[in-house]
DNA sequence: ATGACGATTTACT
DNA sequence: GTAAATCGTCATA
């Protein structure tokens, strides 16, 4: 049976601006074990920008056993585990061992609600309400938990791995249609909090947050 | 071996 | 608006 397209390494070999800015709007999938298809449209990413960017996990190309992925060639997945139950899915991009990446942020869901409810409502908590579609993949680790993302996924070649990949979907987003902002939680990062590396378009309902953040506290 | 911290989310005042 | 939850990771020693 034939499958859909994807979008092919060279998409990713891209820096990671650039590429931030032309992942808004195309397709997200995940096939579960049991062959369920998960998908939802890219609506909020960002923009990490390796070695002089102090918000980088590879700053000053640093390089761990947890980042290790983000040196591996365009098109790899990086999931990292954060704050002791959440994990945080991104794309690297860039040449080999140029720790690019972009984090995913927010999708728009398209297929499979049902089953990213039911993830939803598992660990780390349970949830006491109903979740609207506007809360199932608004936020990095809300969609790795809808998505069913864990460490498992981490390194894999995302133009090849039948489990997490992108489809080209609706063309190029227009560009008044993008909104840049500061990137979210990286008020330790001094200059390069303030930098203008969050995408989102513009008013989507399933973005993170609804009002562009304010610079917190420096050290 | 130890301790400080985090590319977050949720509940609560 | 503030704080708790929760633990892997990494720098330091």
């Amino acid at each position: 049976m034939p499958t859909n397209p994807r979008l092919p390494r060279r998409f990713f070999r891209a820096d990671a601006e650039s590429l931030a800015r032309k992942l808004l709007g195309q397709r997200l999938v995940r096939i579960l074990p049991d062959r369920t298809r998960l998908a939802g449209l890219i609506v909020e990413t960002e923009a990490y920008l390796g070695e002089p960017d102090a918000a980088s996990h590879a700053y000053r190309r640093r390089r761990t056993p947890r980042n290790e992925a983000m040196y591996a060639p365009p098109g790899t997945s990086y999931v990292y585990f954060t704050y002791g139950m959440h994990f945080c899915f991104n794309i690297v991009c860039g040449k080999t061992n140029e720790p690019l990446a972009v984090l995913i942020r927010a999708l728009e869901p398209t297929e499979g609600q049902q089953a990213m409810r039911r993830n939803r409502l598992s660990a780390p908590r349970p949830m006491p309400k109903p979740i609207a579609d506007t809360a199932l993949c608004s936020g990095p680790a809300r969609l790795c938990q809808a998505l069913a993302i864990d460490r498992s996924l981490n390194g894999i070649d995302l133009t090849t791995d039948g489990r997490l990949f992108l489809e080209p979907a609706s063309g190029p987003v227009a560009d008044d249609l993008v909104q840049r902002t500061p990137r979210i939680g990286v008020a330790y990062a001094g200059d390069w909090a303030a930098r203008p590396l969050r995408f989102v378009i513009r008013g989507n309902p399933h973005i993170s947050r609804k009002t562009v953040p304010k610079l917190a506290k420096f050290r």
